[in-house]
DNA sequence: CCTGGGTACGTGAACGTTCACGGTATAATA
DNA sequence: TATTATACCGTGAACGTTCACGTACCCAGG
C-alpha cells in the first residue's frame, strides 16, 4: 500500500533527467530527431517512476475525434435496437473523443456491402458490422485491413476473415444449454427437433454441434429425430414445422436456434400440440414476449445485444486507442429467459437516473420521502466533503439522437 | 444527421451571447455571483446550441481525485475477487481521477463496522459495502449521510436506510427462476423443500416470495413441503437437510437459496439420494464446480458479482461527479449456469487483450499469423487512417496493484 | 568567415474548463 | 459629492500533454 503519491506525469521525468518536456515527449512516442540514447533514458526513467499518462490531458489536446461507423440492419428493432444501446453507452464513457455513426440496412444481409463501402470511403477509424452474408462481405473487410481500419463482428461472425475480433454469445454454449434445458424437462426421455437456418451458417453448425453434445451427455432417452433449415423464411419453415409435428407424434421438445421461430410456434399450435411440446427459441421479440408469459415457450436464449453492444465498442476503441489486441472471440454469456425473469429483462436498462442531485437540498432527502420542494439556488453550503468540485452543471439531458 | 460538427463549448455559448466565459461558467454551476436573468439565458442557449462539457478538460483541472472504499469479506474467494475484479475493471475506465481504494473483513458480517468507521475517519468520498448485519451498520449508514459520504449497498441490501442506491440480483426473480427450473425440471409434479439462511433477512424472505410464486405459477403438482433456515451453519444445515430428507422419502428438489450449499449437498449423498432429487443451489464457488459437472447440481443462479461491482462503481462515480442520482435498486439479471455453459462462465474475463500492437508491424500481421519479429522502431510508416495520433507509447503495463 | 544543412534539444502556445482575483457599474451611506 | 459596499462580470493562470517552431551546436563547402 503505497501512499497515493500524486501521479508522476511527464515533466517529472523530464525534471529528474534534466531535460526539456519535449524530448520526452519524443521520446515516448517514438518520434524522430531524438538521440537513441536520450530515448532509453527517458524510458527508463518513465518505467522507474512510473510513469502514467493522463489521458484526459492527451484527449484534450489531441483535437481529432475518432470515428466509428456501426452499421446493423433495422428489421427486428427490438434485438438491434438494444444492440445499439449497448455500443452509445459505452460511448458516451468516452464523450468527446469518440464519435460514432450509425448506419442500418432493411434487414440481416440486404445491402451490407454497399454500406460498408460507404463507411469506409467516408473516412472512419473503425467498424462494427454484423455480417448477413460474411462472405460477400470478405473482401470488403480484406480492404478495411489494408487501410488498417480495424473491423469487429458481433453478433454473427465472418470467420477467417482479418477482422480484428468478434463479439458474440459463444454458438456452441448456445445450442448446448438449450439441449440441456431440454434433457431436464424431459427427464422421462422423448423425441426432440432442431430447427436452424442454414446448416452452412457457421453460427448455426455450432449450435447444433452443442445441442447434439448437450443432449447426449445429459443421456436420459433423449434422441434429436430431426434436424431442420428453415432458410429463415416464414413459409418454409411452417411448412417444415407441420411436417416435423406429423412425422412424430410423439415428439417432447423442440429448439428453434434462430431469431425466426414464430412460424415453429405457429405450427404447433395448428396441430393442438401446446403444452405437449416444450419448447426452447432463440433471442427475444415482441411477439415472443405473451407466448413467454403463457407458458408456450419455456425457455429463451437470449444473446444479450446489450453487452455485445458494449463489448463491441470497448474493444475498439481500446485498439483504436493504444493498441491493446483484444481477443479474436469474445464471447458473451447467454441468458436463459423464462417467465419468471422475463419481466426483470425488458425493465431493465438501469444505471439511468431521473432525479438529479441538488447539492443545497442534500441527497438525504430523497431516502427520507421528503421531495425538494424550493429550488434554494444561489446558497452555497458548506461544499461537504462527498462532493467533489466538478460539481453538478444544471440538469441536462441527452438529445434524443 | 447533422453532420458531424465540432462540439460546442463554454466559449460558444459565451460569444454566442457576447458575455465571458466566467459567466458562463457561473451559471452553469448554479454559482453565486450572477444575474438570475442572465443565468437563464446561458442555460437556455447551451441548451439550444446542445452544449455538452468536455469531460477531459474537466478532469484536466480539477486535480482532486475522488477517493472510494470498498469494504467486502474475504470469504469465498471467488465470488469477492470477481465482485473486486469488476469495480476495478469500471474504475479503471476513470484512471487518474477516481482512485479505489479496498478493504476486508474475513467474513459477511464480521467487524464491517470497524471497517466502515475507519472508511468514513480516512475521509473518503464514497463507500461501496456488502452489509452483512444491516441492523448494525444502519448508524454508520446514517452517518455517512450526515457527512454526505453516499453509500452503495452491494450483492445484500440494508433496506430503509438511507444509502444511495443498492446493487443486487434481484431476490424475488432469483428465487422466482430456482421455482421455475425445477417445477420444469419435474414435469410430473412431487414434493420440494426450499433452504435458506434465515428468514428474517429481507433477502432470503423476497426469495422464499419468488420461489413460491413461481412454483405456484407452473402449478403442475409440485408442492413445496419444507422451509428450512440453515443458519449458514454448516452443521445446522447439514442435520436439517438430513431430517427434512428422512421426512419426505419422496422428495424431488431442492432449492438452496443460500451460498451455503455444500451441507445440503452432502446430506443428499449421505441419503443415497443423488439423482433421485433435482437440486438448485446459488452463486458458484470452487467446490461446486464439480458437482455441477457431473449432474449432481442442476443449475445454480449466479448473482453475477462483477457485474454488479460494476454497476455500483459506476453508479456511486457518477454520482459523485456530477450528482447522477442511480435508481434505488439496480437491478442484475442473474444468471442461470448449468453443466452446459459452466466453462464459458469460468474461462471469463474477456476485453482483456494480451499482445500490444506494433505501429511499425502493423496489426494484419496478427491475423495471417506472422509474429512481429523485429521491433523496428524509429521508422515511421505512413501514418494511416486506422491509428489515431493519440500512437501508442511505449509498452506499459500495469503494475501488479 | 559566412552560409547551408543536419541533428538534438528547448520553448511556448494551444486544447476546454475551473477558479481566484480584479474590475466596473449601480446602490447605499456619510 | 465622495466613499464604501454590493452585485455582477471579465481576466488570466493553471491542469498535463502535444506539436510547430526556434535555437544551439557540429561539420561540410563556398
Amino acid at each position: 500500500m503505497p501512499p497515493p503519491a500524486r501521479p508522476v506525469g511527464i515533466k517529472d521525468i523530464a525534471r529528474a533527467l534534466g531535460v526539456s518536456i519535449g524530448t520526452v515527449d519524443r521520446a515516448l512516442h517514438d518520434k524522430p530527431g531524438i538521440n537513441p540514447d536520450t530515448r532509453r533514458r527517458v524510458l527508463d526513467t518513465a518505467a522507474a517512476l512510473g510513469y502514467r499518462p493522463n489521458l484526459a490531458a492527451r484527449h484534450l489536446k489531441s483535437r481529432t475525434t475518432i470515428r466509428i461507423s456501426v452499421q446493423l440492419p433495422q428489421e427486428i428493432a427490438l434485438f438491434w435496437d438494444s444492440l445499439r444501446d449497448g455500443i452509445r453507452e459505452a460511448a458516451a464513457l468516452f464523450e468527446p473523443t469518440l464519435q460514432v455513426e450509425f448506419r442500418s440496412n432493411p434487414r440481416l444481409g440486404e445491402g451490407e456491402v454497399e454500406l460498408f463501402e460507404q463507411a469506409l470511403a467516408s473516412g472512419v477509424n473503425g467498424i462494427i458490422v454484423a455480417p448477413g452474408d460474411p462472405v460477400a462481405l470478405e473482401p470488403c473487410i480484406r480492404q478495411a485491413a489494408r487501410d488498417n481500419i480495424p473491423v469487429i463482428c458481433v453478433v454473427t461472425d465472418a470467420p477467417n476473415t482479418e477482422r480484428l475480433a468478434s463479439v458474440s454469445a459463444d454458438p456452441f454454449t448456445v445450442g448446448s444449454v438449450a439441449g440441456e434445458l431440454l434433457s431436464r424437462f424431459l427427464p422421462n426421455g422423448g423425441d426432440v427437433a432442431f430447427f436452424t437456418g442454414w446448416l452452412g451458417t457457421e453460427d448455426h453448425a455450432e449450435k447444433l454441434r452443442g445441442f447434439d453434445a448437450s443432449v447426449n451427455a445429459v443421456g436420459q432417452g433423449v434422441h434429436v429425430v430431426a434436424v431442420v433449415e428453415a432458410h429463415d423464411d416464414e413459409r418454409t419453415g411452417y411448412r417444415r414445422a407441420l411436417a416435423v409435428l406429423d412425422a412424430h407424434p410423439d415428439l417432447k421438445g423442440i429448439y428453434v436456434s434462430t431469431v425466426n421461430s414464430l412460424p415453429v410456434l405457429r405450427a404447433v399450435e395448428r396441430k393442438g400440440r401446446t403444452g405437449q411440446v416444450a419448447i426452447v427459441t432463440t433471442d427475444l421479440f415482441p411477439a415472443l414476449v405473451p407466448r413467454i408469459r403463457q407458458g408456450q415457450v419455456a425457455a429463451t436464449i437470449y444473446q444479450r445485444p446489450v453487452t455485445q453492444g458494449r463489448h463491441a465498442l470497448q474493444a475498439l476503441y481500446q485498439f483504436l486507442l493504444d493498441g491493446t489486441k483484444p481477443p479474436t472471440r469474445i464471447k458473451v454469456v447467454p441468458h436463459v429467459v423464462m417467465r419468471s425473469n422475463l419481466d426483470l429483462l425488458l425493465e431493465r436498462r438501469p444505471l439511468e437516473g431521473e432525479t438529479r442531485w441538488r447539492p443545497a437540498g442534500g441527497w438525504r432527502l430523497a431516502a427520507g420521502g421528503g421531495l425538494a420542494g424550493q429550488e434554494g439556488h444561489a446558497q452555497k453550503p458548506r461544499p461537504a466533503r462527498g462532493l467533489p468540485p466538478g460539481a453538478p452543471p444544471s440538469a441536462r439531458r441527452l438529445p434524443p439522437d
